[in-house]
DNA sequence: GCAATAGTCAACATTTTTGTTGACTTATTT
DNA sequence: AAATAAGTCAACAAAAATGTTGACTATTGC
């Protein structure tokens, strides 16, 4: 992933999930709610404090979001 | 990703690190070493306890495997 | 102004992951 | 048999992720 900090990478991912989301107009609340959360708090988190997800997670993001898993990282170079 | 629990996730996953890893004729220390870790005791536990890494270790992890995301999780059904 | 909607911030307990160390078992090879 | 290489098991402290709650700040529409 080509020298990308934790913290770098912490901020890109929840740049891009805000990006997908909104480009859906789902709210956060939505999002939250198609992942089975009570609360948009995990999701303003996500987007604001940056997101390193469990893999299990990622995954259900990918889904809430109704895209996949390359897309939710295409801020990397997955060429390998 | 098709109703698999995250324990099923765990397990699987840490069964395609093992079949990767032996594939490419590396041994859990050329993987873990490869991955900068001191020890291979890292990668034994992603074998046998299974693993959710985070994203952030999940690309450590197919870097140094040298393959890409959707192929370490290409046991789940990804058409999304 | 009021109400409703959307987003943000802080705090919290709990759980899980992370990274390391030491010891131990299992081949495999010499 | 002894040595080496590979894998496994247990335990630990520290860090981070998880999930929830409450309050607070825009912003928009009535």
């Amino acid at each position: 992933m080509r020298r990308v900090t934790k913290e770098e990478f912490k901020f890109l991912l929840g740049n891009r999930i805000r990006e997908i989301r909104e480009g859906k107009g789902l709210t956060q609340e939505n999002l939250a709610s198609k992942m089975g959360y009570k609360d948009k708090q995990v999701v303003n988190r996500y987007e604001n404090e940056g997101a390193n997800p469990t893999t299990y997670n990622l995954i259900q993001i990918s889904e809430a979001l109704e895209t996949n898993i390359s897309d939710l990282l295409n801020f990397l170079d997955l060429e390998t």
